[in-house]
DNA sequence: TTTGGAACAC
């Protein structure tokens, strides 16, 4: 790198330099001056790298750490740069640590400044107990008239759940201003009083962008779409935050059309927004969609981050398409993305599991720094759509033992593997388990699950009694499963009782009357048979013909 | 020469 002459004499040189820095390179170069020209104590000239570092590099680095120990006596603008570059990556431990650091050993005094940084980290993970001891250290330090301090808190306790203490620090506060009002706000939208929240926006002095969209995002929450939409049209001025709540609303509502045409009216879109609607897509199960609107993306030479690839991903999926997969981690290989962030590599397990690449998804999943439920799932899921079952229970047992506790998904996950491998003691134990350890109450899906599981195996009257143990009423999906078992094992009484029952639960459902038919048919009972279809031409029932895509689709 | 902190979208 050049440098210019007049770097040899004065720190303040290096600055236009210093704020140029793009890379991580760049960073480096400018460090090796400073430290060649001596400059490694100049408080002003190690704050602004500090403050540079923390826009360059990467959240995890512990550059600026080290830059930092190396200042012999640091004043208080180092202390609080650090301070909020911990707050914003670090755990909340290591933020307490050098709280403490900073107190006992350094010749500073925490000032106002500090203390907004360690509240927003205790509100990002709702720790409440640290949180009300910062707050306590921060009144001990005089600083609780500052709006920064009082808006951090109102935050910090509307998240926490405790919007009475964030009403206290409100009506304390002798300032506020935006971020007073909209924090406060925000507090009780999540608590669920709209009315407070209205009262709040309609009272406040001033509002801003983050106001209307705080409040159109609360609405969307709540479900009320109409008032979202009222709200955005009555907006001042619109910016993309505002287009893209009220595109996650309409696609968490299931109206992707609705959503498609919000994001084409956009004037313009971030990668938040493309993400947005990539993974609306992949919600409502329409991957090809997510894959065409990262084409469009592409095409448009935008570098996607990692919440598009986790959406692409998702879809890659759903898709089953083992080539995209294989591009996307070639792509993401060479791009330097970082696929060890939890989300980014449970998404690499799931799309590979899924894809047929067990091989590669055991690798991940095993390099895994912590396996969570989700990542858990993933794998058995994949080893269950490879009729590797036996595998599948031995990894969902490894799994209990490492702590991780199933929730209702990973059981349906479970006993469906069960039900398709035949493990009928399997499944049963899990059943009980789910029931008896972990207090989990069964979703007719898992009943159908366990009644395809008994019926397969031919335990017909297993599967009726614990039809009849369940407590959801008139569920047609796990009679139906029961229906199709006494088919298989042609069991012409209990069929009939089934049939019944499903008779009077759906009775315009003919397929519960072709079954009962196949039943008598099998057994060469062709009288039953012809009366079944007289009953059905009575209801106006038709059996709905076998109709092939061919047949449908070429002219006669 | 004089630095640093809070609220809204994936």
């Amino acid at each position: 790198m050049p440098l210019l002459p007049v770097l040899e004499h004065s720190p303040f040189a290096i600055l236009p330099l210093l704020k140029s820095c793009k890379t991580v390179r760049n960073l480096n170069q400018i460090h090796t001056h400073i430290i060649r020209r001596g400059y490694e104590q100049d408080h002003f000239l190690i704050a602004q790298f500090l403050s540079i570092c923390a826009a360059v590099l990467p959240a995890s680095s512990c550059y600026p750490t080290t830059v930092f120990n190396a200042v012999i006596s640091p004043n208080i603008y180092l202390w609080n740069i650090l301070m909020k570059a911990h707050c914003e990556n670090a755990s909340i431990g290591e933020c307490f640590a050098l709280f403490r650091r900073m107190r006992k050993g350094a010749n500073v005094v925490p000032d106002k400044f500090t203390f907004p940084s360690l509240i927003k980290a205790c509100s990002s993970v709702m720790a409440l107990r640290e949180g009300r001891v910062v707050h306590a250290a921060a009144v001990r330090c005089g600083t609780e008239g500052d709006v920064f301090l009082g808006s951090s808190l109102i935050d910090f306790y509307g998240k926490c759940r405790e919007i009475e203490c964030a009403r206290k620090v409100f009506d304390e506060m002798s300032v506020r201003n935006e971020v007073s009002w909209t924090s406060m706000m925000v507090g009780y939208l999540n608590c669920g009083d709209t009315d407070a929240a209205r009262w709040m926006f309609d009272e406040m002095p001033k509002r801003n962008g983050a106001t209307w969209n705080a409040m159109i995002k609360g609405l969307v929450k709540l479900g009320d779409l109409v008032s979202a939409k009222k709200v955005f049209d009555a907006m001042p001025v619109r910016d993309e935050v505002s287009f893209t709540t009220l595109i996650d609303g309409y696609a968490k509502a299931g109206d992707m059309a609705a959503a498609r045409s919000m994001f084409d009216e956009m004037p313009s879109k971030d990668l938040v927004t493309w993400s947005t609607l990539m993974s609306g897509y992949v919600q409502n199960g329409k991957p090809g969609e997510a894959v065409k609107v990262f084409g469009e993306m592409w095409a448009m030479n935008l570098k996607p981050d990692e919440f598009i690839l986790v959406s692409l991903m998702s879809a890659c999926a759903q898709l089953g398409s083992l080539e995209l997969a294989k591009w996307i981690e070639s792509y993401m290989r060479e791009g330097s993305y970082d696929m060890g962030r939890a989300h980014v590599a449970a998404a690499l397990v799931d799309m590979n599991a899924k894809c047929g690449n067990m091989e590669r998804a055991t690798k991940l999943f095993e390099e895994m720094p912590e396996r969570d439920l989700v990542s858990y799932c993933s794998m058995i899921q994949g080893l269950c759509i490879h009729g590797c079952g036996a595998q599948a229970v031995s990894l969902f047992n490894r799994m209990i033992d490492e702590g991780v506790r199933p929730d209702d998904v990973a059981f349906t996950i479970i006993l469906t593997t069960c039900s398709h491998a035949g493990l009928v003691d399997e499944g049963c134990r899990f059943f009980d388990l789910m029931i008896k350890k972990y207090s989990l109450s069964p979703s007719p899906d898992h009943y159908a699950c366990m009644v395809n599981l008994l019926g397969k195996s031919g335990k017909l009257k297993d599967a009726y009694e614990l039809l009849q143990s369940m407590p959801v009423e008139s569920y047609a999906g796990a009679w139906g499963a029961l229906l199709g078992a006494c088919r298989l094992h042609c069991d012409i009484e209990l069929g009939e009782i089934v049939a019944k029952r499903l008779f009077e639960v759906e009775p315009q459902n003919s397929g519960n009357y072709v079954l009962l038919s196949n039943i008598y048919a099998e057994a060469d009972r062709w009288m039953n048979v012809s009366d079944l279809r007289e009953r059905m031409s009575e209801k106006g029932l038709r059996k709905i013909p076998g109709c092939s895509y061919l047949e449908s689709t070429t002219p006669a």
